[in-house]
Parts: structure tokens; sequence; C-alpha cells
DNA sequence: GATTGTTCTTAATCTAGATTAAGTTTTTTC
DNA sequence: GAAAAAACTTAATCTAGATTAAGAACAATC
């Protein structure tokens, strides 16, 4: 089995390339081990690919003003992540995307994708499945960031997720749910 | 100047289609128009289409279980807008969608969506595109809901969209911002 | 143009979750 | 395996924004 078989596999349940297609396609990625902690672009800088986890658990946050870590999305195996309005418009990030625990990640680059699209159009299908999926995924977040209380996201997000929950610090956990590590001490406490 | 003349204008940012590929287009295309307050789809029904917006303002809400309306997403003139989840998963949506003044609508139905990419596949662009827009602008929305208080949030949105304010009443702006009407008054009594 | 419904405002009270601070447990590193 | 760093907990106090309730301004309808 191949580095690229997770992602291929992936390709695969949208739409079929050949051969050929999947030779052209592998010559345009570019593989990136990780240690933990390690950062694949800091706030400030232009996060110029769209990475497909396929080992480990990343996460893309940025630090407000009070210093406080802030998560926006985590990814785990067969997740693609990036900052995807500085990927877009080519803009500083504000956030930083890091690796939380021995990972690898398969990055695409912004220019080779445009490269990538045109030598393998069909990549255009994927891509606009995957956005549209990421898309109504972020519609949901938002109504469940106004619908439910805290206590009721943590309920939703622990059992929903529960092996996730299990790979990373309950700092991160609670930070993605919007609230303190200490209300989350205090809501396990509860739970017990 | 014809019905789709904002919509073909708006394609053609992204995608240049020959005068043969518009003719089948237009032929997907459903117009609709809408009273002040007309539902396109209500809680409980499937989203079956996707709607771009030629004129007119139309909000994206649901009702929790106390009776309150949240607003998800409002959209004017040139842009596009649907439950998301429930158009991909064609399952129940959650939410309504519902015209705010007079307007009309210029509907693709998911159906028809699909027909449409395999008669005119440049078109998988213009979506791909459409929904990486969409995707960012939804990431940056969350990082706003957990970065800004909702008096911040209600600074940046009227400077950001001042025009938008004058169209819709006070109370959907609160909703759509996370926050009740009444603190929303508080806030314009304070900045006067 | 009076009536009814809709939208907006003010003010008192209340609460989910933040903040601060200190201590404990677990993990990492040399 | 000792020391340092990172992660988690507990508890007291505080605050942004919710809730409740009532009235005022405005818009729509007959």
């Amino acid at each position: 089995m191949s580095l690229y078989t997770p992602l291929l596999q992936h390709i695969q349940r949208y739409v079929s390339l050949t051969e050929e297609e999947i030779t052209v396609l592998t010559t345009y990625l570019t593989p990136k081990k990780t240690k933990k902690k390690e950062f694949l672009f800091e706030q400030g800088k232009i996060c110029t690919a769209n990475y497909f986890v396929a080992q480990g658990c990343y996460r893309l946050y940025y630090v407000n003003e009070k210093g406080i870590e802030n998560i926006v999305q985590f990814a785990i195996e067969n997740w693609w992540i990036a900052d995807y309005m500085s990927l877009e418009k080519q803009m500083p990030s504000t956030c930083y995307l890091q690796s939380i625990e021995l990972g690898e990640v398969i990055a695409l680059e912004k220019q080779v994708q445009e490269k990538l699209l045109q030598k393998v159009p069909k990549m255009e299908r994927y891509f606009r499945i995957l956005a549209q999926h990421a898309n109504a995924a972020s519609q949901m977040r938002i109504k469940y960031i106004s619908e439910l209380s805290g206590e009721e996201r943590y309920v939703q997000f622990t059992t929903s997720f529960p092996d996730f929950v299990q790979r990373i610090p309950q700092y991160m956990l609670a930070s993605y749910l919007g609230f303190t590590p200490e209300f989350l001490s205090k809501l396990r406490a509860k739970k017990r």
C-alpha cells in the first residue's frame, strides 16, 4: 500500500480516475511528515496549500489579543484542512496549522492545483463535492453554536465523536467547543 | 436585459461559456417570484434546489424549542442560498427559507444540476469556486463568532455592510449576530 | 383615519459561563 | 528517576448578555 492509497481511495469515492490520471495526480502532490507540535504554517504567513491528512491529527487555531488560543477546525485521517480564506485570496493567515501528534500530510500547493485541474479536469468535480460537504458542515456548526448551550455542545460532540475525544487534550476540546477548560472540567465533574 | 443576465454575468466571472452552453444552461433553470414573507421551503421539507437571488433579500432561519427564530444566513442579489445539509443529503431541513421583501430567485433543482453538469462540465468549475468561497466565508464567520463580543460583531457588520443593514429589520440583524433584539437596542442607544 | 399587528425601546432582574488564583496530577525531558 | 513543563481541577467572584415585562413608535389593512 502506497502513501497515496488513502487519498486515492477518497478521491475514487466521488470520481473514477484512469491509471494515467492517477500517475499525473501523484506527481503534483508533496507529502510531508510532521512531529508533534510542528507547524504547517504560522500566523502572518500565507497558507499556500490544502493539506490531506494521511496520518495523525491536526488543528487550525488563532491566538486572540489576550493570548488565548481558539481552535477553528480539527482534522484527522482522510480530512482536508487549510485556512481557506488565506488560501483563496493568498493573503496572510491569522491562524496556525499545527500537528497535534506525530503525523503525515499530503500537500496540494495552490499554484499546482490550478495545473492539476487543467491536466485532470475530473478533479474539478472532486474538489466541488469536497467544498460543498465542508460548507454544509460549516453551516451546521454555525447553527449548533447558536442553538445549543455549552453543555449540550459537549454532550453532542462526545457522543458523536467518542474516539476523537480520546486523541486530543481536554483544553483543545474546550477551545473547539467555544468555552474555557475550567468550564469543561466543571461539566466533566458533574457527569461523574 | 434578460432575467438571467445577472446570473450569467456572475458565472462568466469564473468560466466562459459558449452561446450554446448558455442556451442549455437556461433551459435547466426555473425562475420564481416571491412576495414578502413567502417561503421557498419550510422546516421538515427537503430543500430541493439551490437558489440564486436575482432580486430581493432572503433569510435562512430555524425556530428553536423556545419558539425563537435564529437566522443562519442572509442572501441578497447575486448570492446563492440553500440549506446545504438538506440539499446534499436530501434529508428534511430544520430551516425555513423566506423572502424578506418582494423578490425573485432562479432555482437550480438538485436532480437538474446533475444533468447540467453532465451536459456542461465547465459548470463543475463554477460550482467548485462558489462552494470554496462560501466555505472560506463560513470558516471566517465561525472565527468571528468566538473572537468578537456582541458589540464588536455589531460594529464590524454595520461598517462592512451598511446598505444591507438598511434593508432588514433590526430584530433580524440581532438574530444573525447571535444576540437578542433588546441587547441590540441597548447597543444602539449607547452609540447615539 | 381608526384599528390591528409589527417592530423597537427601556429597565429590572437573572444566569451561563468567564476570570482569577491556587493546587494537583500527568507527561516530557535530561 | 528527578526536575520541569504541560494538563487538569476546584472554588470564589464577576460580567456580558438573556429574560421578563411593559410601553412607544411605526406600518399595514380595512
